[in-house]
DNA sequence: TTTTATTACGAAACCGTTGGAGTGAAATTT
DNA sequence: AAATTTCACTCCAACGGTTTCGTAATAAAA
């Protein structure tokens, strides 16, 4: 950058001090209206603005909360991302986007690094390794540095802070509760490894609801995903058994566009023969053939609800500051991968 | 944040002064070795870390590039993000994103914000407003302060500075002449206003495919979509005229997902009756029923290449600095939207 | 023994801004 | 005329770190 501006630059020009200089500029009455004027005309034709790096450091904070993600080419993050960043820019604040990849290392290395003077409060959203791993101390650690902190959608039980959540147990409950309703008997579920937070809530809400409406559980109907392989070919054992699912609750987008795909190529017609509900309301599910329906996860909301929850957490003085965790509702988009007629319900 | 441990702090532990600590610690050769590893010892216990905001304000740079694209809910943008963040890191820069939502006024907003001693470059995709407004004095006086600016993907002939582009026009030539090659005789292009620099390139390179290929061009094929209203009403057009297309190249994903919902609404079938070809190579394409064939962008390339080129810039010397634009080759992917079957080139 | 080098550290400037404390001169009060 | 207040500034410390320069004490060279 080309030097700025500074007020050592306009003291001179003017034969003042510096301080009469950041006084002038901030209007006060130490200075007379003549030398004001003057000095502020001067400063507004120079675009004068504080140096924002000398502010920082005299104030000890930067305006800026850092947001870290397991990835960012994931559409519920960036709606997410979208809701923070309207919320956070309406208040002042920048954003700086950190993705942890999934992996445990980078989550530590970018809370580190953020933590270190960059920004005045984290949100973050926990990696799948660090959920496996059940590795937290980089949190406590952070927490009890006095940052402020909030943990959105992959959250953790056992670590004192702001959460926001989906009602991932209860979309998935209203999400089985629609199949029920429309007749399937023989319901699975496409969900993941059991230490992803949000797959095991949803496979909770699953279980309820055929609990709910007298079915029995059916460990076949039961597809974990791994990571590792991939999902198509872990998708074909639904269709060879002999127990041939007549409604599939998937727990995220992918997974109900390719067990689609899947049940199509073994000759299944949806939503005829099988009808599918989606997790996370995309584009995918919008464009698919057929569209598929889905519980959509309101990702902005979560996201401004999470910056509100930090900045509380930001503005607070408090020492017996109280943490809450804040619920976000879901709801079904009905769509084509669903029958339009169905039983009522008793 | 709890007070952190600083240089002072430890300076009156040993009871020496700041700058014995500051040199102790980088290890300088005017320290002894006693106390060189007394101080080391004591601020590995207690974890210290020089803070960030004395280091950026000292040495005039943050280590911080800004990122400002229209919209973060866009695939394309995601995977460019992710280029450029990967390569930053390893560099050891952090990212800042902005949005400007399409909107003029918030793209100068955030560039005076990162400009103002936030980042130390800046990586801009401009928005569509900006782009129809044809006003670039932002991105003029940022340069002339010496920022360092690199633009992808929607850029502006007529500034200089660094820039990353899409080989746009191939990726549609190649996209065109493949539809040409399969037997089309009609083909339709979907595209934006022309004010939008990337659909502008990509309809020159339809236009081009079709002379090559000796069709002539029909300007009832040739549709340009207005934000404003809904894409499938003004898609409905190319139905009921006289002339149905028999391949269809769309500008974009959203524009071919949709174009192949209104053909099938029509009763047509792709691709045996219409071919359909898009651009921007994402998720929808995969999923979409038929996956469609698309051109393929490359974005984390691209986000690489910028990345590349702004801390080019960023570590550049010279006062006669010599400005580069790279052209990122596209692809095209084929799936199920194309016939498989073609008449061989000549 | 005097001069010069070396060692090991401290003082101070600097980055840019802020704000409380101090100050000399003029204006006002006593 | 003396004391006090007001005005309009300047000074200085602080934020936390880096770096140049200075210097006292000791060691080595002349």
């Amino acid at each position: 950058m080309k030097q700025k501006i500074t007020l050592k630059k306009i003291a001179k020009e003017f034969g003042v001090s510096i301080s009469t200089v950041s006084k002038a500029l901030k209007d006060s009455h130490e200075i007379s209206l003549e030398v004001k004027e003057r000095i502020q005309a001067f400063a507004k034709y120079y675009h004068y603005k504080p140096n924002n790096l000398a502010l920082n450091l005299r104030n000890q904070k930067t305006k800026t909360i850092g947001v870290i993600i397991p990835e960012i080419v994931h559409h519920f993050f960036t709606t997410v991302i979208t809701g923070i960043e309207k919320l956070a820019n309406d208040k002042g604040y920048n954003v700086m986007i950190c993705l942890s990849n999934e992996s445990y290392e980078k989550e530590v290395l970018n809370m580190d690094m953020l933590a270190n003077g960059v920004v005045d409060g984290i949100i973050v959203s926990v990696a799948k390794e660090t959920e496996e791993k059940g590795t937290y101390d980089h949190f406590r650690e952070l927490i009890h540095n006095g940052m402020p902190l909030v943990m959105f959608d992959r959250v953790i039980e056992e670590i004192k802070c702001n959460k926001v959540i989906a009602d991932d147990k209860g979309g998935a409950f209203l999400a089985t509760d629609k199949l029920i309703n429309n007749g399937c008997t023989k319901i699975a579920i496409i969900t993941t490894p059991d230490y992803v937070t949000v797959g095991c809530e949803r496979k909770e809400g699953y279980l309820k609801a055929l609990e709910a409406g007298n079915l029995k559980i059916n460990k076949d109907l039961i597809i974990n995903i791994d990571d590792k392989q991939s999902v198509e070919d872990q998708l074909q054992i639904l269709f060879l058994n002999e127990n041939i699912p007549d409604g599939i609750f998937a727990v995220n987008e992918i997974y109900a566009a390719t067990v689609m795909k899947v049940a199509a190529s073994f000759g299944y017609h949806i939503p005829d023969d099988i009808e599918v509900i989606g997790f996370t309301d995309s584009l995918i599910s919008e464009f698919a053939t057929p569209s598929i329906t889905s519980v959509s996860q309101h990702g902005r909301s979560m996201g401004q609800k999470a910056f509100e929850l930090l900045l509380d957490e930001i503005d607070s003085e408090d020492s017996d500051y109280q943490y809450k965790t804040a619920l976000i509702q879901t709801d079904l988009k009905v769509r084509n991968s669903t029958k339009k007629t169905h039983l009522q319900k008793l």
